[in-house]
DNA sequence: GATGAATGAGTATTCATTCAT
DNA sequence: AATGAATGAATACTCATTCAT
């Protein structure tokens, strides 16, 4: 029973990683199950197994992602301060590369962004008030328009590095520490 | 004859504002042929008497809508400053809202990517290059950090007028244009 | 009037030799009604001002060519020999080539068969009584069945002349007309 | 697992039946892949499991008719004369006519000789070559040409044999081998 | 649980034909 | 007589999904 449960565990484990890569990749649209599939190294049918369609997919692997990188934020050392909470963006960024561009794929194509831009929303908007609780004791009531600004210039940066591989990145990431040291 | 080419425009005319409505919805591959002629209220063949094929009506309305920003920027009176470049991308992010939208899911997309992604390269290199002169004067040999930042910072929050729709604008820019008065 | 008549004449003209050459070049089911009307210079439309469809294009195209090939082969000079109708087939066969190509596959092809079997057939029978009678005087009873060899013979030959290009038509000609003479 | 290469080949097989009875009866361009696809009686999709497009279809089907044709020539026995030459081909013309009646089609075919061409070639100038060494002994230098032109009117005997329903076959088969005996 | 054969609706594109001009 | 804009059905092919094994 305990074994059974770990094949299926494997099984679905391998469908994720290889649904994160291919979605990533190439969009949800022109992703297609058998591509899933065969980058999983399993039939198309088992899918269905584990997910009731494509789209329950891409819902399951952004909430797993999701809690993925909530989770590493919450295990690095984190001393309240802006430049902290940047490098740890830059450091999941690459870390999580693939996953991270699923994300932005997710939040600006319609189709996908009718299925979670609820959840979407939420998050936003707790990421913007952390940010918002780090500046306020530096910036007061201007707090609230630097966080907004501070993290659009994040995703910004974060866009470009994902997207624009003529990005220089290490020339953006320097001016944007060096302005919060 | 003339009635000829009248009926030509307008239908040639309305293709495209579907195309450019539909592709900036709904991204390039997730559009079809049929939703493009059903929005334009033409049959689907006739979008093969105007253009050869979707890879072209893309490539069109993306040409056709880049010139018509430039023309744009070229149009507005300009002295050179930072803070006045800010207020065009604003200004011109507002009235072209679906043209960027459809910009930034083309560099988003393999697949759009592929075929477009030379041109943006060079009008991206273009951009980053006059903003840095527009800094140059004020910040010396940081100049080109601080435009990629800014650029990055910029793409930021149009990215984020575009597709989130909590975005508190008129903070963020606020914020970004108080820093380079 | 009778300019218009002509006027209507050369139009007709130019659509029937585009039909012989564009059918016989590609076949009927891959010769398209555009490309019959580019060929000829005329609007896809005009064809249908003298032609009531495509089907009906190529069974005028075919009666057409029939009656010229019939008409050529009684201004020849016949002293009633087999030779003599062995070289008139081989003129014919290379001044109508194209004509020739679009016989056969017409013969073949079990759309335009449908259509024109019929007319074949009558055709076909004419010609072997004609054959039979020229050998007649020196085969008897014998000359039915030499006459529809022959005439399988000489088709055979004219089948690789129009669709083999590796076909040694001199070698075969020579070795044809020496069993006659 | 035995079941299912059971299912495979059987659909397979239909499929391929089906492919070679549609294609030698209207040609491969007027043959369309739902037509093939009812006459195997299974879904259009379907045949895109077991043949990469139409055209490997095509491919298949006419290799495989050439390999039968081929295997069948070398089991009948053969005493090298030419007389037994005709007697296989004309077995052969009637117990695979449709193949034939494909092959002649094929021949015939800008699009499909594009395809088949060059494999074409190579057996016609097998063929040709063999008949030649046959003819060789009896007829010496006058060999090529007699071969030929023996090429041809068999050809034009088959060619008859396959699309007018109205030769009279007999009469010609026994001209043809009296010749040779 | 796992497979992959099978389906059928969907995709971009072509094309014979019509008809207002 | 002549044009060519417009249509809609047809084409080859793809793909999410189902289901018997």
């Amino acid at each position: 029973m305990s074994q059974r449960q770990e094949a299926r565990d494997l099984a679905e484990e391998r469908i994720f990683e290889a649904a994160v890569k291919i979605f990533s990749q190439f969009g949800y649209e022109s992703s297609s199950v058998r591509m899933i599939a065969k980058e999983a190294g399993v039939s198309p049918g088992l899918l269905y197994n584990y997910f009731k369609n494509k789209e329950e997919l891409l819902v399951r692997v952004f909430e797993e992602g999701l809690k993925d990188v909530q989770a590493t934020f919450r295990d690095l050392p984190d001393d309240g301060q802006v430049k902290t909470y940047l490098l740890h963006n830059f450091r999941i960024m690459q870390e999580k590369k693939q996953l991270w561009r699923l994300i932005y794929l997710i939040r600006m194509q319609q189709s996908t962004l009718a299925i979670l831009g609820e959840r979407i929303n939420r998050v936003q908007k707790q990421v913007l008030d952390r940010l918002e609780a780090r500046l306020r004791s530096s910036l007061g009531d201007k707090a609230r328009a630097e966080a907004v600004l501070l993290n659009a210039s994040l995703e910004g940066v974060v866009f470009h590095y994902l997207f624009d591989n003529s990005f220089e990145f290490e020339l953006a990431q320097q001016a944007l520490l060096t302005r919060y040291s």
